[in-house]
DNA sequence: AGCACCTGCTAATGTTTTTTTGCATGTGCT
DNA sequence: AGCACATGCAAAAAAACATTAGCAGGTGCT
């Protein structure tokens, strides 16, 4: 097996953005066990749908997890949840590596405000 | 050796929080080149002494870096930071590991409000 | 004394998240 | 028709975070 690709710079705020966050850390959690759909992962994790949709969403555009939508036997639409297999190593040393491919506000630019500080 | 003992819910949202952005993360990526002092690592940064300072806070809070005041031999008063060496594997299991132990309001307590929200 | 550096803190401001509320739509069953 | 479930979206309120600006204090050198 091989080592999955290190994420870029933009991709690793991203993800660290998005799991940094209770709500949608259990949500990882919670889709660990199996896959759900939306309105059943908001009973099991006690938040209201609305809240659990912008969470989703965010963990989607992430790329943490992905959904399909399905139509139940008895006819009633349902959109399915599960998580991506993601793997990520956080040391001081992974996170230098991604720094070259981060394109946040770089200061290190045209800016210079020092000198007259005191 | 052995696999350093994976962070604790809160401590793993503290750490990703702490992480989640870009300032923060030059400043790991920075000190992994090695050890500075507050002035210096804002001029390589390009930022300013205050907001650097306030980052730094955050991570050393997060246990994420540690600082040391020494005196130059020219008796300036100088505070070097160094990176901790953290690791942490990010997947969807390690979180779900680490869940229990996430203690951030969790609704699955007495809270109860389903039912009539149509 | 005045300048160059070093550190630290806070109040105020601007921005970005997070959460709530409310409304819309659709299917099946009684 | 009315109830139970499912989905989706958006405006508005609340809370958390990021950044700036300004002030304080200290040492050494010219």
């Amino acid at each position: 097996m091989k080592t999955p690709p290190p994420p870029t710079g933009d991709e690793l705020v991203l993800m660290l953005a998005t799991l940094a966050n209770p709500h949608r850390l259990r949500v990882v959690a919670a889709l660990t066990g199996g896959r759900t759909y939306v309105s059943q992962l908001a009973r099991d994790l006690g938040i209201s749908r609305a809240l659990l949709q912008v969470h989703l969403k965010k963990l989607e555009t992430a790329g943490l997890v992905s959904a399909q939508l399905e139509i139940s036997p008895d006819g009633k639409a349902m959109k399915f949840y599960e998580v991506t297999p993601f793997a990520v190593q956080l040391t001081p040393d992974s996170i230098a590596a991604a720094m070259p491919t981060l394109t946040a506000a770089d200061p290190a630019q045209g800016r210079d405000g020092e000198g007259s500080d005191r």
